[in-house]
DNA sequence: GATAATCCCTACAAATTCAATCGGAAATCT
DNA sequence: AGATTTCCGATTGAATTTGTAGGGATTATC
């Protein structure tokens, strides 16, 4: 019952492009040292953004990534589930799956569902834009 | 981002003996046939939930497992905390554990604080006499 | 007391997932 | 041309999950 540590970093990921928007692509070996993360491994956690369109690209010398909307129109929950995959706590209350095998039926799936709703109300309601502005009460640089 | 089968199959094998409670031990043999796992993987399970004292069990023939308890004064939180071991979405926010090594004043840190408030604050409210009511009004007999 | 049923314990193993690492190709600015 | 940066796919090591397997301890019943 953990989140991933794609799903954290492109969190952390996305929060960084957040807080130094200007406009001028950021590079990813920028984002990775001051973050402590693999540039190679979030070489991969942002191909996954980019092709969702959440960022936007910029090759060649200073290039680098781009938020490709505002900060407040990115919920916590469109970044996670695009990198984590699906936050439901069981996979028979996931969206696209029907019926569970055997589960069908079974009372837990009443709690499951409830988790679900819980942890969905609170994910599709922070936005990237909250979490700049809660980085920003916390510190006044913007070394994470 | 999931509830591993250890946690699942204890929370149906605890609605199972809830449902049953009639004083009289229940075999874990016939729970396993009837929720379809493995009897030695359920040995295994009810085993933590035994020596949490959750369960009481009676060896020999006509042994079994009979609740501790009154159904309602098990949440799924016990339930779930004691057999997934922590129902934190990350580490640095678990109970014990101090600080993150390094995403420590990041703000993130207060997003997975308040999707594990959401989480605990339907868990904790869960009690497995709520499976029990909801199990019943899903199905007149106790065919899981 | 013998037998059979049941819980109890520990070790092992297959499969999957996680968390990267590695090596290079393609694009682009100067 | 050369340096910089994104892009892409393969591989890998470790950890975790999800069981299996085999036997030991206890006890009700005959």
């Amino acid at each position: 019952m953990k989140i991933s540590t794609k799903g954290r970093y492109a969190l952390r990921l996305m929060l960084d492009l957040a807080l130094r928007d200007s406009g001028e692509p950021i590079r990813l070996k920028d984002v990775a040292h001051r973050q402590g993360i693999s540039e190679k491994y979030l070489e991969q956690i942002i191909s996954v953004l980019n092709k969702a369109g959440y960022v936007r690209s910029v090759r060649g010398p200073q290039g680098g990534y781009v938020l490709a909307r505002a900060a407040e129109e990115y919920t916590a929950g469109m970044i996670l589930r695009l990198t984590e995959g699906s936050l439901a706590p069981v996979d028979c209350v996931e969206a696209g799956k029907g019926v569970c095998d055997r589960e069908c039926g079974c009372a837990t799936q009443i709690l499951w569902k409830k988790i679900d709703e819980a942890i969905s109300s609170v994910v599709d309601h922070v936005t990237l834009e909250d979490l700049v502005a809660w980085q920003m009460e916390r510190t006044d640089d913007y070394v994470i």
